[in-house]
DNA sequence: AAAAACAAACACGCAAGCATGTTTTTCGGC
DNA sequence: GCCGAAAAACATGCTTGCGTGTTTGTTTTT
């Protein structure tokens, strides 16, 4: 028993802080919001203090500028596994829906109407942000290309209604704030599945053969 | 030169102070956003001391609340103004997305995004927000039911289509946050508005006589 | 005279940034 | 293969600024 801590190599425990503390950030944002987010909650949440957060973590701005990096890029390499997961004939339009819906709707937007207002007044915050959020507007567009193809429409087509499609997811959550009416929204999103089957989708494997 | 002030009435005085501080409150709201909003600023920017608006308003969220209720009167009663002012024939649903999204493009949905996530994690202020928001959307669902009767649509397919180009619009003005754009967002109205134009509306006189 | 409207000053709490300690790991020389 | 210095990782305490709520004081209307 010489001693219960293995020596772990430096670059593994800073690469474990780190993520512990990126992950207590993302999940204090969720819970809290951006304004109620302080730094000795971080350190708390992660079971370390503050001066480990202040040692990585050049201020505030920064550590959440790196979680929302790391959620960007999860989410986006779930939705890719997701795409991959059953391509055309067996992924209909609705399938698509149903994952993108919940993915938006169990944090990914509340964590982005947190940091919005602070990144349209915050201009420094604001131009940390757009390179993230470009390559995960890039990402979507990637993906819904591939999606294109799998439905034999143009890509063109297909991005603009899957664009349209996150707005509309977008801006339904946002009103889930205060509006606590869940068949309201499975009207809206019900809609919406029907304008997508015939807009993108469906066509039949004859149909698409040619 | 007795009194260059003309001795007004207390209720006329007290009138005027609050509607000069509520004014500025959302201007100050749109400007810099709810966390840079400070009690000082808003006095300063309606030209009075801060022992004024204590005077006139319990708190911060107090005015905040306020402020809001009347912004999302005076939103209504516009649309409400725009909707009567040319019925059926001569309306077309272009020209009611070319109404609704600079309403909220320039600024409503923006002062939205500011109290949101206040209102998400502050339970009073959430609660305070509830009953103007759900008059906010009883008086839309009214005016949607007056433009399902000059199209000739059931008024639960108006309502459930105007609902959802709501939260579309919602939705891209967030994206607008972090993505400057305007052909991406040009195109998606217009991929909606062409939507509108077959689901809702442009029944010919010969179709709606019936 | 009293009550409302407005003004100015005070007090408290909090969170970020910084600076100064302590421990753990790394690495070069012997 | 070991020892000691340096550096990285982590912890603790201090300081400063600021915004709210509150209180006390002054002016205007009733």
């Amino acid at each position: 028993m010489t001693s219960a801590a293995p020596r772990r190599s430096q670059e593994a425990r800073s690469e474990d802080t780190q993520r512990r503390l990126l992950e207590a950030t993302v999940a204090l944002l969720l819970e809290r919001g951006y304004t109620r987010l302080t730094t000795p909650d971080i350190a708390r949440r992660a079971g370390l203090s503050r001066g480990a957060l202040t040692h990585h973590f050049a201020s505030k701005e920064d550590i959440v500028v790196r979680a929302l990096g790391a959620q960007l890029e999860a989410t986006t390499s779930g939705l890719r596994r997701f795409c991959d997961s059953r391509p055309a004939p067996t992924m209909n339009t609705d399938d698509v829906v149903d994952y993108l819906w919940p993915m938006m709707e169990q944090g990914l937007f509340y964590v982005t109407l947190e940091y919005l207002p602070e990144a349209r007044n915050n201009p420094g915050f604001r131009a940390q942000l757009l390179p993230l959020v470009q390559d995960f507007h890039a990402a979507l567009d990637a993906i819904w290309t591939r999606l294109s193809e799998s439905y034999g429409v143009p890509p063109e087509q297909a991005r603009v209604t899957m664009n349209a499609t996150m707005c509309l997811i977008r801006g339904m959550i946002a009103q889930t704030v205060l509006r606590d009416d869940p068949a309201y929204f499975k009207q809206i999103l019900d809609y919406w599945k029907g304008h997508l089957r015939t807009s993108l989708g469906a066509r039949r494997p004859a149909e698409r053969a040619a």
